[in-house]
DNA sequence: AGTTTACATTGTAATAACTTAATATCGTAT
DNA sequence: ATACGATATTAAGTTATTACAATGTAAACT
């Protein structure tokens, strides 16, 4: 006896959307756009106080699991979420005491 | 600008809550507990026809993260979900088309 | 005591994720 | 064309997760 519905593409989605929320740097980027709706990399890096490469891979994990979007004006890339039930998300598990 | 540190108990404890939820067997356990209420191993394991070891580890993660608790009547171990919010992030993502 | 059912734990090996540093690309203006 | 600011990519070393298999423990029963 094997696995039953674990290929569920959604399932799948699901648990890999989690996973890449779950780490501090990526919740408080969530935060961040969840309080300015759009920030740039410098603007992020900075606010969180962590190097532009760090800043970009984690926006880039974020990137591709669709949890954020990007659009480039510019030399600036602008980062934002993709959708609120990601905020909601984050928030219900935070305010798990 | 909004003030973070990665230190604080609060967001590492969030980002790892959130991380055990990114998988796809942890989030159908608590699927499972969602509308079960409390189940034991056997019926989880069953429900889900994967081995007994792959469930038992999964679910002392979920007890480790305080995301499920549990209860030991006899022979049988009950699990459940700890709090109602950590359902809704699990549904607030599944909902993320 | 011995057996059965129900769970938990341990060891291992493969894979995946994270950090850091260095380098590369892209867009704009000079 | 060159330089600069902004962002992205690559590579390497370390650590963390995972499935699997096997073994161990605990409670209830005869």
């Amino acid at each position: 006896m094997k696995t039953l519905n674990f290929n569920s593409e959604e399932l799948q989605t699901a648990a890999s959307m989690m996973k890449v929320l779950g780490h501090p740097i990526r919740i408080s980027i969530i935060e961040l756009l969840d309080d300015a709706s759009k920030m740039s990399v410098t603007e992020i890096f900075k606010a969180l106080k962590i190097e532009q490469a760090i800043a970009s891979h984690h926006l880039n994990t974020l990137k591709n699991k669709r949890i954020l979007i990007s659009e480039r004006v510019g030399k600036n890339t602008y980062y934002s979420v993709s959708h609120p039930n990601l905020i909601s998300a984050v928030n219900n598990v935070r305010s798990c005491k």
